[in-house]
DNA sequence: CGAAAACCTCAAGTAATCTTGAAATCAACC
DNA sequence: GGTTGATTTCAAGATTACTTGAGGTTTTCG
């Protein structure tokens, strides 16, 4: 229990990291990680194999696919160990992209909440699926929006 | 071009809503959408139907799987026509949606921060991974979290 | 009328991220 | 040393949301 052996089985390290053995042996397969084998051929995980397979999750928190994950960390130096500032620049860009996200999310809320105001559903007033304005060739004026009748008939 | 037809093609409906054809097809095979047929088998779409699709995308972008979609337009009334009242009910439990991804990236983002800030990445202190903590045995307190050795084996 | 463009169905393929299962081996414990 | 649980590989399957292709029909337009 407490004996903090310095590598991990598969076992543990899915214990310890919430991740599944097989997820942590697909992450191995696409090269997103290693480990060294036992004579058995048991896979043994370093210590700091928690950490990176930390890093993979958080990225792919912020929305990262496993090959841009692949990508970032092939950014690292690979002849050293990271520095606090090597790591630091790659995560840098997770804070972008959160605040990408964030600035998104903003938009489609408020978005949404004037749709709801006028209960319409516009495919050109309402731009939540389409983010640049299109054509459409409509003659109706934003008028028609608040009618009645033009709401609602999603159930036909 | 300016016909305005109140029926639509496959290929129109999909210009105007930005969804290819075979989407609009898919949607039909899951039961998301309808068409009346002409005599020679193809598909014509009333005019709604472009706010039917506007729903569906919209939808998505807040998150929804098509599943759910399926589900909320469920909801509303299969026997009358949604009022406005019927559509803001379903819309606004998107808002929560929004609401709650916001409260979650904030979070990720804050916790983000303070791993930049220690640079650490531990499994233990940096949340990002397990939302709800849980128990490792290592015996090391957050001392550890600044110095240099710990940092960055992240390419071992 | 006749050609071209658009449409039809159905089956299969794609992409990403894993999971499951089979058959066999390894490691740990008494 | 044997039993049991963990682990191995490899292939195939799961899920979501579509796209692509083949082979054939319909619609439209000149």
């Amino acid at each position: 229990m407490s004996r903090l052996p310095d590598h991990l089985t598969i076992g543990e390290l899915s214990q310890r990291s919430g991740v599944a053995p097989s997820a942590l042996r697909f992450y191995e397969d696409v090269g997103l990680m290693s480990a060294e084998r036992t004579g058995g051929n048991q896979r043994r995980y370093p210590r700091h194999t928690l950490r990176r397979v930390a890093f993979i999750r958080a990225a792919q928190r912020v929305g990262l696919s496993l090959d841009e994950i692949n990508t970032a960390l092939a950014t690292l130096p690979s002849g050293r160990t990271p520095t606090k500032a090597d790591w630091q620049r790659v995560s840098r860009g997770w804070t972008d992209r959160i605040d990408q996200q964030l600035r998104d999310l903003e938009l489609l809320k408020s978005k949404l909440t004037s749709c709801i105001g006028c209960g319409c559903l516009s495919l050109r007033t309402c731009l939540l699926t389409n983010p640049d304005d299109y054509e459409g060739d409509r003659g109706v004026g934003p008028a028609w929006l608040a009618t009645d009748e033009n709401l609602g008939n999603i159930r036909e």
